[in-house]
RNA sequence: UCCUGCUUAGCUCAGUUGGUUAGAGCAUCUGACUGUUAAUCAGAGGGUCUCAGGUUCAAGUCCUGAAGCAGGAGCCA
C-alpha cells in the first residue's frame, strides 16, 4: 500500500502544504463535502475536502459512517474554525464499505450499555479510543517504572495447581470429558487421569510464585492476567482482570508503602504527559456525566483535578486501629448514617466506611495498615502486639481498594501457626514455606488491580468499559 | 449471591384510571442546499411493546415466573 501518514503527526506538525495520504475510518460525513477522518492514532479527526462537483455520485454514496478509506492529497490550513489543518482531496479510495443501514455506530451519542454489547465496534468511538490509548500509556509505565529500578519482570504460571491461598474461588481447567469422567471409589473425580495429573485451576494470584522469584532476584514485579470465579455483579470486579504484583526482598511496609505510592504517582504522571488530548476528552465526558446527577452525588474535583491533585499530594497513611477511632467519632456513625455503624475494633472496613475516610475525612488517597490478623491474609507478617499484621491496602476515591499489599511473614514457626490456624495444608505449600526454611529474609509486596487503575485515570464508571473483552458473570462474548 | 429499579423503532426515551390504527428526538433512506463542525431544511420507511404463562369483553399497561441490564451490598484487585 501507499506509505501512510498518521493523522496525529500530521496534525501535530507545523508544515502544511504538502502531499500526503492517510486512511482511515469515516465519522462523519458533512455536507457531500467534508469527511472527518480517524485512524487512531489520536482522539482529533482529520478533516478531508472533497469537491463533490468533480466526484462520482457513486463514489459520494459509498462515503459513510464506519468505511474504510485512503485518501491522498495535500495538507493545507483550514478554512474552517474547528481544526488547524484539513486535506484536499485529490484521489479517494474506498477500501472497505459500510452499510450504514446496518451499521451500529450511528453519528450519535451512545449509552455505554449499548457499547457494551457491541465491544467488538466500541474501539471507534472516541471513548473507547481514548479509553485504550490511555490503558496502553499505564500499561507501559507500569513496565517503565519497575524496569527503570532494576526489577526482573517475572512470568508466573496462568494455570496453578495451588489453591491454598484462598484469595476466591477458581476456575478449574480439565481435559476430562464432562459427562463422563473418570471416578475414585468414592465417586469423586479422579482427576490422576486429567491433563496435569492432578486438579488444576487459573491462577488467582502470581504472589506466592513472585516470592520465591523474589528470594534470589530480590526485586520481581509480576503483570499477568488473573482469573476469579467469585459471582461479582459490580462495576469494580471482572472475573479476568491484570494484576500488577511487585515482591521485593529485604523491604518493610514503609519501604513497600513508598514503592507503591510512587508506582501510582508515576503511571498518573505519564498519561498526563503522553495523553493530554485523550484526558481532556475524557475530562470533558465526565463533567457532562456530572451534570446529569444531581448536586449533591457531583464529585468535587473534574478528572484533570483530581489526576493532579493525587500525584502532586501525599497519601495519608494510618492504622487500622486509627481508622477506626475516626470513623467512630464522625458525624455519620454518631447520627447512625452508616448501614454498617463502627463500634468494636476488629470488624472489617465497609464501603462506606472507606468512602467516608477517602472521599469526605481526609479527601485524599489514604493508605490502611496494621490491620487485625483475623481479616487479613495468612503470609502477612505479625505485629508485635500479637493481634495486628503489617498489612497495607491504598484506597482511593470512587474506586475503594486499588492496592493490598503486605510486609510478609518470614519467620517460619510463626508462618506455619499462622497457616495450622486457617486451616490451609502446609504440605502441598511445602515449597512456599521452603523460601523461610532456607535463607529467609524480611520481603514485602502487593498487588495493584491494573483495571482499576485505568478506572481512575479515565475516569469512566464500570471496570467493564476500561479492559477491550470484559469477562463477568454471564458474559464471555467475543 | 442478596436488595432495588429497568426491558416499547437501529439508538435514547414518552405512553394517563386497562379501551380505536403505539408516539417523539436522533439515526437511516429520498430530495434540496453547499465551507460544514453531532451541518441545515423538507419528506419517507421503520414495532413479535424481552420471553413464557395468567386475569379480563379488552393488556405495552394488572398478576406470576424466567432471562438480561443498571445501581447498591458482600467477596476483593
Amino acid at each position: 500500500m501507499a506509505k501512510r501518514t498518521k493523522i496525529k503527526d500530521i496534525l501535530a506538525s507545523e508544515q502544511h502544504d504538502y502531499q500526503a495520504t492517510v486512511m482511515g475510518w469515516v465519522r462523519t460525513f458533512r455536507n457531500n463535502q467534508f469527511i472527518a477522518l480517524n485512524d487512531g492514532s489520536t482522539n482529533a479527526n482529520l478533516q478531508i475536502v472533497v469537491d463533490f462537483n468533480t466526484m462520482e455520485e457513486a463514489t459520494l454514496k459509498r462515503i459513510t459512517t464506519g468505511a474504510a478509506l485512503s485518501i491522498a492529497g495535500k495538507i493545507v490550513p483550514s478554512q474552517g474554525k474547528g481544526q488547524k489543518y484539513e486535506l484536499i482531496c485529490e484521489n479517494l479510495e474506498i477500501l472497505g464499505d459500510c452499510d450504514a443501514e446496518k451499521f451500529p455506530l450511528q453519528p450519535k451519542k451512545h449509552s455505554l450499555e449499548f457499547l457494551r454489547e457491541i465491544a467488538h465496534l466500541r474501539f471507534r468511538t472516541n471513548t473507547f479510543g481514548a479509553i485504550n490509548r490511555v490503558r496502553n500509556t499505564l500499561s507501559y509505565a507500569i513496565h517503565e517504572y519497575f524496569q527503570s529500578r532494576g526489577f526482573v519482570y517475572l512470568h508466573t504460571p496462568v494455570i496453578t495447581a495451588s489453591d491454598a491461598e484462598g484469595a476466591g474461588q477458581m476456575f478449574s481447567v480439565s481435559v476430562l470429558d464432562k459427562n463422563n469422567p473418570p471416578r475414585n471409589e468414592d465417586g469423586s473425580i479422579n482427576y490422576k487421569e486429567d491433563f496435569f495429573g492432578r486438579a488444576t485451576n487459573l491462577t488467582v494470584s502470581g504472589q506466592l510464585e513472585a516470592e520465591l522469584g523474589a528470594m534470589a532476584l530480590s526485586e520481581v514485579y509480576t503483570f499477568g492476567p488473573t482469573f476469579r470465579a467469585e459471582n461479582s455483579n459490580t462495576t469494580r470486579h471482572l472475573a479476568e482482570f491484570w494484576m500488577i504484583e511487585p515482591e521485593v526482598a529485604f523491604n518493610d511496609l514503609n519501604d513497600n508503602m513508598d514503592l507503591a505510592e510512587g508506582l501510582l504517582k508515576f503511571c498518573i504522571e505519564q498519561a498526563m504527559s503522553k495523553n493530554a488530548d485523550d484526558l481532556a476528552f475524557l475530562d470533558q465526558r465526565l463533567a457532562e456525566e456530572e451534570k446529569q446527577k444531581p448536586m449533591n452525588e457531583r464529585s468535587e474535583m473534574g478528572l484533570l483535578e483530581s489526576l493532579q491533585f493525587v500525584a502532586n499530594n501525599e497519601f495519608v497513611r494510618l492504622t487500622y486501629t486509627e481508622a477506626i477511632d475516626i470513623l467512630r467519632e464522625s458525624t455519620p456513625n454518631k447520627k447512625k448514617k452508616f448501614a454498617y455503624p463502627v463500634d468494636a475494633w476488629g470488624v472489617d472496613l465497609q464501603s462506606e466506611h472507606e468512602r467516608y475516610l477517602v472521599e469526605k475525612h481526609f479527601k485524599r488517597p489514604v493508605i490502611l495498615t496494621d490491620y487485625p490478623k483475623d481479616i487479613k491474609a495468612f503470609y502477612m507478617r505479625m505485629n508485635e502486639d500479637g493481634k495486628t499484621v503489617r498489612a497495607m491496602d491504598i484506597l482511593f476515591p470512587g474506586i475503594g481498594e486499588i492496592v493490598g499489599g503486605s510486609q510478609r511473614e518470614e519467620r517460619l514457626h510463626l508462618l506455619e501457626q499462622r497457616m495450622e490456624e486457617m486451616h490451609i495444608p502446609a504440605e502441598e505449600m511445602y515449597w512456599y514455606l521452603d523460601t523461610r526454611r532456607f535463607g529467609t529474609c524480611p520481603h514485602a509486596g502487593f498487588g495493584l488491580g491494573f483495571e482499576r487503575l485505568v478506572l481512575f485515570v479515565t475516569g469512566m464508571g464500570n471496570i467493564r468499559d476500561v479492559i477491550p473483552f470484559p469477562r463477568y458473570p454471564k458474559n464471555a462474548a467475543f
